[in-house]
DNA sequence: ATTCAGGTGCGAG
DNA sequence: CTCGCACCTGAA
């Protein structure tokens, strides 16, 4: 069990914005401590993260580990620049320069991407919490490393529904099977085409386009992968006053943007909830997604 | 009580 | 191949 006080902080260039980065949808696991802090693993490590301006310091990983979470690298900040251009993003980019893409581990994120169908941001936390607490390495009282697909692949379906997994606990079961089995190599897909990428995520039991799109960009460097769900598609229309549906919309995204496409849907989803959230702004309902 | 939540699997046309 | 529908669960 490594204490995260007990080596002397890295300090990660921002601008880095951990509340946004960490609980925008991409991670399922921070835990917001006191102030700006945040504790969580990575890997197997227990990290705690201070947000401390526009840097961050670090404790309890060593700078490689944490520059290879937060992509704390020069394409990274040459994609923000690029989209920055375009009017449709500036203004989001403008007001929150600090959102980042993460690498997260394969696995663990398509544990959570799997949770998210037909599911809501709370119960998702929920259960990866759950999950991980129950089956994962303990890192201290409170904190767990994510359990191995081999270790999940051996839990049976009752208790992952304990966990709340629901329905999706069969999917969920069978999933780690595969990815156990060595059917799908999710560490080779690093870096692959979106297509290619997405091809071999979706013979995983509860893991269609969509879900597939956001392991490939959260976890696997697909950068024009452009996951499209129902604030997307709303954020896209809005921008471009026009109707999408959800094929199109994101071959839309890529002619537009390209190897950026991915960063830019992160802009668009983040803003389309942060402007329901809005406090003051009538709500607005989000339409049923058709198609 | 109903509805909704970052979709997916399934069977029918 | 496209379309419609059911689906664990709990919070509003």
């Amino acid at each position: 069990m490594n204490e995260p006080g007990a080596a002397r902080p890295v300090r990660l260039a921002g601008p880095l914005d951990l509340a946004h980065t960490l609980q925008g949808g991409q991670a399922f696991r921070w835990r917001r401590e006191e102030g700006d802090a945040f504790l969580g693993a990575i890997g197997a490590r227990l990290v705690r993260l201070a947000q401390v301006g526009e840097t961050v310091e670090a404790i309890g990983a060593p700078r490689a580990a944490l520059a290879r979470y937060f992509r704390l690298e020069p394409a990274d900040a040459q994609r923000r620049e690029r989209l920055a251009r375009d009017p449709v993003l500036a203004p989001a980019i403008r007001a929150l320069p600090g959102l980042r893409m993460l690498r997260q581990d394969p696995w663990e994120t398509t544990v959570a991407f799997l949770t998210s169908a037909n599911n809501n941001v709370p119960r998702i936390e929920l259960i990866m919490r759950a999950l991980a607490r129950a089956h994962g390495e303990a890192l201290s009282e409170h904190d767990f490393a994510f359990p191995a697909p081999e270790h999940l692949a051996r839990v049976s379906e009752t208790r992952l529904r304990a966990a709340g997994l629901g329905y999706r606990a069969p999917f969920l079961r069978e999933a780690a099977r595969a990815v156990a089995r060595g059917d799908v190599d999710l560490a080779a897909l690093r870096g692959a085409s979106r297509d290619e990428a997405r091809a071999s995520l979706v013979a995983l039991p509860g893991v269609g386009p969509k879900v597939a799109d956001c392991i490939a960009l959260f976890a696997l460097d697909v950068d024009d992968a452009f996951p499209v769900d129902r604030w997307v598609l709303r954020a896209m229309e809005e921008a471009f006053s026009r109707a999408f549906t959800l094929k199109d919309c994101a071959g839309f995204a890529r002619e537009r943007w390209g190897n950026d496409a991915g960063l830019a849907q992160q802009y668009l989803f983040h803003a389309a909830r942060m402007r329901a959230a809005a406090p003051g702004v009538a709500r607005v309902k989000m339409p049923p997604m058709k198609g």
